[in-house]
DNA sequence: ATGAGAACTTTGAGTAATCAAAGTGTATTG
DNA sequence: CAATACACTTTGATTACTCAAAGTTCTCAT
């Protein structure tokens, strides 16, 4: 059975992945996310490929097994269900779930979890608008459009925001910035590096660049 | 911030002091209910009283200090509260849910646990008739007569159930043996070694002294 | 083509937890 | 009052993870 470190170096790759869209990542990225030293990282990749988790690619990276890639969606899976279950049902929010989650995941067992899944109606999203992978491991597709990508006059649809930093998020609800909300864009200055954007009747108000990238949406 | 193993320690120190009616512990009834060898918990047991958890008397045992029972009172609210949800709320079965809170028990954070508890109304006691410690450490205390000890004719009401094994939760069931049934003792053959009882309008049927011990009752 | 810098790997060392096996202290029993 | 048996402690080794710091390789701009 893989040990809670082992759990936790599989997602974060497989989210590297999804995130840049390429099976195969960087030992760095993965390092930085873990916030572990890249000799650790690297010497935990040799131990990964060894018990045939993933591929390693000696300076290049590392690009999960179906194995290694079953038992981080499988991570996903727990985490956004575990996130869901804390704002649905305890009644957390949504800035302080992404902690917990993380802990607990490692925690339940694939019993309770189907319990679990069951009690809270198969929920196909979690609070941040992050599909939740089947049982199967199967997942939607995310939104490759963000804020950023949008133009001035244009109305669009938010399908998820791509961080899990506490007080982001509650900056981003104090702005009525969540899943399933419309948002007008009313301009986009390329050169100021800022959206200026309207939710419902509320005063507009502009995002910068990296904020603006965090926020995929739909058209 | 105590590691997992800490807790499990503590915690079982504590479960071990709850049963004898004694604060002092020997070593060796904590080895065997942690299933560790001898040795790892002499070792354990200095390192635990370097940190202020215990004291620690050579060859005698240990004794929680205040700091500890907290800890371990608050590991025992934990794994109750969350037996308590397995069961409630998830409808798990009251033989498989020991093994999971072991483990969520570590996961769970305070305030996950103080949503939990208003969640579950609050609740006195887990499935097992176990009282549920409060915030503060506080316990119920449980009733120190068994089963085993009471004489035939009585009527007895069910406390709690003092065995968290599978097989064993499973029988007690099926015989209709949980917190609350009110019991016939029909005999007691000290020298046979047996008691038969019948419950509800049930066949009667007999227990061994072993399995007597383990069922808390009130007259 | 070269030299600087970034990205990665290697090495040596530390921590927490564990076991097996050898060693020690104590309590009882003949 | 031994002799023995049991409970406990010590010792030496292992596993899984981690870091800091030194070493290596690759890429790209000059």
């Amino acid at each position: 059975m893989p040990t809670s470190t082992v759990e936790n170096y599989l997602k974060q790759i497989l989210i590297v992945s999804l995130e840049t869209n390429c099976p195969e990542v960087p030992m760095g990225k993965v390092a930085q996310g873990l916030s572990v030293t890249s000799g650790t990282a690297t010497t935990m990749f040799k131990n990964l490929a060894e018990n045939g988790w993933l591929h390693y690619y000696p300076r290049r990276g590392v690009r999960l097994t179906r194995k290694g890639k079953a038992l981080a969606m499988n991570m996903l899976r727990r985490h956004r269900l575990l996130e869901t279950f804390l704002v649905e049902t305890l009644g957390l929010d949504w800035s302080e779930i992404h902690k917990e989650a993380e802990e607990l995941e490692h925690a339940i067992s694939e019993k309770v979890l189907e319990k679990l899944d069951e009690f809270l109606g198969r929920p196909r999203q979690d609070p941040h608008g992050h599909p939740i992978p089947s049982r199967g491991g199967v997942i939607r597709r995310s939104s490759t459009q963000s804020l950023l990508s949008c133009k001035a006059g244009s109305k669009v649809t938010i399908e998820s925001i791509t961080d899990q930093e506490s007080d982001f998020l509650k900056f981003a609800r104090k702005k009525q910035l969540f899943p399933g909300q419309v948002v007008s864009v009313l301009s986009h200055e390329k050169l100021a590096d800022a959206i200026t954007l309207q939710v419902g009747g509320a005063a507009p108000f502009s995002l910068g660049s990296r904020s603006s990238e965090k926020i995929l949406v739909q058209a």
